[in-house]
DNA sequence: AGAGGTAGTTGTATAGTACAACGTGAATTG
DNA sequence: CAATTCACGTTGTACTATACAACTACCTCT
């Protein structure tokens, strides 16, 4: 029981530190688009679309969070609302062509980072790593 | 190489998500003690004492960052300062015998969460798992 | 003694976040 | 169908975490 105790506090411990991290070194290799906006705007180009409330549903964020987080993308020209025609207290938004472009280049540079990070790992180890993550998060978001 | 860059765009999204989640997460379960809060005083309790500068390097954060999130702490009571009589710019921190306890019990609930989502991980996995976490974390160090 | 470096604090600014109050429009129901 | 309730989004306010720059106090080395 020792071995199975020293994983879960060593789990614990290094998912702590890259939490830590992880907003600041994604600041420091994409000024232009923050850790929060991206996944939005990520979202919103992988569901071709979404409403404000969805993405707070979704990220656990609170409604105005989301709403001003839009605002300030929409201010960058990323970021489109379209008034939907059956529901005028909904918009429907929609990454623009400028933003999926700057989408698409931070994507790939943090492809790129990810990809350098994990260069000399092989792909055995990618793809259990992988699967590791997937269901620690699905087990965090079944229980809190 | 499909296989190879498949594992990698999950690890990308998956460590995101987790690093997006934390914070709130942490904020929820430990209204008493924030996510960095915790990881200083823990590290004061791990190092038997240490310096403002040497937590200010050990987490990438700037010292007037440290300064204000130990000053919070001291307020709290959680730390104390002893002034170095070698060298009377130097404050060595440690935790107080009340930061010790929250400390403990603030650990003893994260592990316990922990435990909670590992818990139908077999021992194999968890090592595995808690290896990969090393190995990714130390990477991300080594180039930023 | 003077120059330059180190430890820490404080002023200022910014991002991200939550909660509460609100406005507007949709839906339900008595 | 009028009134109430509900859903969507914005805005006011406040707080936390953070960085950078300017500063004070102190140490070290020549």
């Amino acid at each position: 029981m020792a071995h199975r105790d020293d994983s879960v506090e060593t789990i614990q411990q290094e998912m702590t530190a890259f939490a830590r991290r992880a907003r600041a070194t994604a600041a420091r290799m994409h000024p232009e688009l923050s850790l929060v906006s991206y996944t939005l705007l990520a979202h919103l180009d992988d569901q071709r679309g979404c409403r404000a409330t969805d993405l707070a549903a979704h990220y656990f964020l609170d409604k105005s969070t989301v709403s001003r987080q839009i605002a300030a993308l929409e201010k960058l020209g990323f970021v489109e609302r379209r008034v939907d025609p059956d529901d005028h207290r909904v918009q429907v938004l929609h990454p623009t062509e400028k933003g999926a472009q700057v989408l698409a280049n931070v994507t790939a540079s943090r492809r790129q980072a990810f990809h350098e990070r994990l260069a000399d790992w092989d792909e055995a180890d990618l793809d259990r790593f992988a699967t590791y993550l997937l269901r620690y998060n699905a087990a965090q978001e079944r229980l809190g």
